[in-house]
DNA sequence: GCCAAAAGTGAAAATTCGTTCACCATCTTA
DNA sequence: TAAGATGGTGAACGAATTTTCACTTTTGGC
């Protein structure tokens, strides 16, 4: 949709986006040339002239701080991905409370990524790091009787299963599918308790192939039918 | 905490916020003037020098735009209350998609509700007006069946009971407990349906002062023990 | 009615900031 | 290899923005 932009125009770009996000208001000509080495304006003025024709910015002529990221993720939840593996990335949001989880697709060259889900960082523990910690949208009702359901969207610490305690809620790639289950390791076997009837525990050994461990479940949301 | 603000001093500093939440930058100071009515741009900074001393905004000195909301509200859940009514004001947040539950103490005089909860657009129907909505917090587990539980965020649409569909989830007032139930509306009687069996249904006249009705539960989050 | 704080006017001075111009270096590609 | 796109330098200019000064008006007590 957009014009690719080259190497250095990311930069630039990237750092605008971070410079909005740390300061709440966009940089002027001058900070940009100082973060980013360029000693001139007029190197960097050109720069956002050719980001702004190829519709990543908007500016106002004239304007001390004229700068408006356009490009900026899209208002977009995952509502119309199907239930299943979604894995999105954690990020940083808007002013310092701000967060939002926008998808990770690494694989792909660097269309933008549009996923993301706002997150109150009130909702999770002090001590986590935004930047380790995935979206992802539960599978199976498994986890029905902890007033978790399939299609619930979940907040998950990545974490190695080493790393989570016993009789934590954790997100699990089972096959093809994530789902949340209770974790526990007991006889050097990874135990995934599911909390209904309808599904059966499974204990797998830890170095099961067909079972990986996301991290751990922190949080969740979810749209009320 | 802070000193308190003039009648004028709160207009300006409301202006600040809804400036840089709609603009996602600081006005500069004629901006401020001319939207308030002040010809002079002495008169702006005079203001703005009472708002930095009265800790409302920092300035940086010579800065065009060098505006920053101190006083913008904190990251803060409402983790520390306990589960019952607790009734919080959504309002617009940052940028065009971060949005800010907040509380709404419209009895005390206007020290800066703090309580919010982030809360994305996208957990939301479209067509629904984030002025219209509230937070609360689950007070029973009436709604267990239904995968909501005690102490869950909910977030609610107001609305007077005429207007909700039937069938629709929505948080009802119980006397001194703020609950969710299924509403239903049938031989002029006002139905609330547990999704528990530990807990009864409820049928009301539409007149009862015991009961009422704050509006539709459209979504809900929790942080996962 | 008087005083002090609050709020405002108008204009000039001082800075900051964006734009433009001339010119240079590198890299890709027809 | 010539041409065009990309990325820069440095300086100069003007527009935008903040700061300061002197003075006036309004407002709420005491």
């Amino acid at each position: 949709m957009q014009a690719r932009l080259t190497e250095r125009q990311n930069q630039v770009y990237e750092f605008l986006r971070s410079y909005v996000r740390a300061q709440g208001k966009p940089p002027t000509i001058k900070e940009v040339g100082s973060h980013l080495g360029i000693r001139s304006t007029n190197g960097v003025h050109k720069m956002l002239v050719a980001l702004e024709t190829k519709g990543y910015i908007r500016r106002t002529p004239h304007e001390a701080r004229g700068i408006t990221i356009v490009a900026d993720d899209t208002p977009y939840g995952f509502d119309d991905e199907p239930p299943g593996v979604l894995l999105l990335k954690l990020k940083e949001g808007v002013g310092r409370r701000a967060r939002v989880l926008t998808s990770e697709n690494a694989a792909h060259p660097l269309p933008r990524s549009r996923r993301h889900l706002l997150v109150d960082p009130a909702l999770l523990p002090d001590d986590v790091d935004l930047d380790d910690c995935l979206g992802v949208v539960a599978g199976d009702d498994g986890m029905n009787g902890a007033g978790i359901r399939k299609g619930d969207r979940v907040i998950v610490e990545e974490r190695h299963w080493r790393d989570v305690p016993n009789g934590a809620p954790v997100a699990v790639l089972f096959y093809d599918r994530l789902v949340i289950r209770q974790f526990e390791l007991a006889n050097n076997r990874l135990h995934f308790r599911a909390a209904d009837r309808t599904y059966a525990d499974e204990a797998v050994r830890t170095d099961d192939p067909e079972f990986f461990v996301v991290g751990r479940a922190l949080a969740m949301m979810r749209t009320l039918g």
